[in-house]
DNA sequence: TTTGATCTCCCTTAAAAAGGGGATTTTTAG
DNA sequence: CTAAAAATCCCCTTTTTAAGGGAGATCAAA
């Protein structure tokens, strides 16, 4: 790297703001350290100072961190933005990539991934950080959830209701066949074996 | 408080560990910080030190953070332990105050929260962070869904995770019987009728 | 126009869950 | 110690799901 960076870091729990902080300040190639609680004020300070790496929890009140990654991403391009979470959730990260992020870290992320994330983003390289293990280079998508159908999402949101086949088959003015076809694709698709998992999984996935 | 205190922080994601440490540093009273990734060398600790506060965890690996507190309690009970969580679950505290814990924290809570909870528990006070701000002291219960059993939960957990009654039988080693016994009080509790409608309430009402 | 996806419908059989009852033994808390 | 609560177990029946198969109609895009 040529120069040192500025990073802000966007956190609404004190404790890992000030955790990451720390871990940033032994970091030889960081020069100014920002940081914010949530998604406006980290839009002021990425506008008033020139911030080379945004490291963004992704849980975050009102704005989250897909949407913030997104907003910083449409206005400065030259951002690279890391996004961070408690879990490693597929699904964060194919949205946060979507949306402009170069990187991904947990709260289990040790400080040399975290560091190792921070250098490669900004070689231009897309890193996940627990794929940093298996030396593997992301190759998404791996896309969050699957794809269901206009129809099949509303036959499963009827189900999280609590609607029996019976009931949404009259529901949706449809014979028990098509509904129970329909039911049959999404534990298809969910790669589930029965309702208990394919409600978990859609609610985890954000589909419900 | 008449001198410095020793502390022991558990906690499994060096992100958050390194933030407890940098905020416990700017505290004057504080004089040994101890750290410790799980339970079983948290243990190796407080043996070998003579700690005041343990700040565990909730969520730890093999040995969760209640689990801990017990033990802790059991060999120490001059020892004050506070709980540290992502969230807020009523369900903690109360396990965690019954396992001999004097002190809850999360991980929104602010420098000076963790501060007043740390010298509320050394007086002999239990403390819960989020109930600071509004001057109460203790008196849960609260929650929004129904008040499920330990082990009403563990079955509601394997279900979610798409576990049939005959599978989490043969996990929790109980016979058939038993678990159709707890899913029939679990769709009571929620007062639904079905898996569906049990996992989305579940879901949204944070149990899960 | 042909392909592919979606939506629709049907069959069968087996497995699981729901609904109703009751009963015993541990645990826990007062 | 003694109740209450939780956890365990069993019976029964009916309803609902799951898993396997197949198939026609429609509609949009290649």
């Amino acid at each position: 790297m040529l120069r040192k960076l500025n990073i802000l870091v966007v956190d609404d729990h004190p404790v890992v703001l000030e955790g990451m902080l720390n871990i940033l300040k032994q970091l030889d190639f960081i020069a100014e350290i920002h940081k914010a609680g949530e998604a406006i004020s980290a839009m002021s300070i990425v506008r008033k100072f020139a911030i080379d790496v945004v490291i963004t929890d992704i849980n975050l009140p009102e704005i989250n961190g897909i949407e913030l990654g997104r907003k910083i991403h449409a206005e400065f391009p030259n951002i690279n933005i890391i996004g961070m979470s408690t879990f490693h959730d597929p699904l964060y990260v194919g949205e946060l990539i979507q949306a402009g992020g170069k990187g991904f870290i947990t709260k289990n992320s040790t400080v040399s991934e975290i560091e190792s994330t921070i250098r490669g983003v900004m070689e231009g390289q897309v890193i996940i950080s627990h794929l940093l293990n298996n030396q593997k280079q992301v190759s998404f998508p791996d896309s969050q959830g699957p794809i269901i159908t206009r129809r099949e999402k509303e036959v499963l949101a009827l189900i999280a209701e609590g609607c029996t086949n019976k009931e949404i088959a009259e529901k949706l003015f449809v014979s028990l066949s098509t509904v129970d076809s329909h039911r049959k694709n999404l534990l298809a698709k969910f790669e589930v074996m029965n309702t208990a998992s394919l409600i978990s999984k859609a609610m985890k996935s954000g589909v419900l």
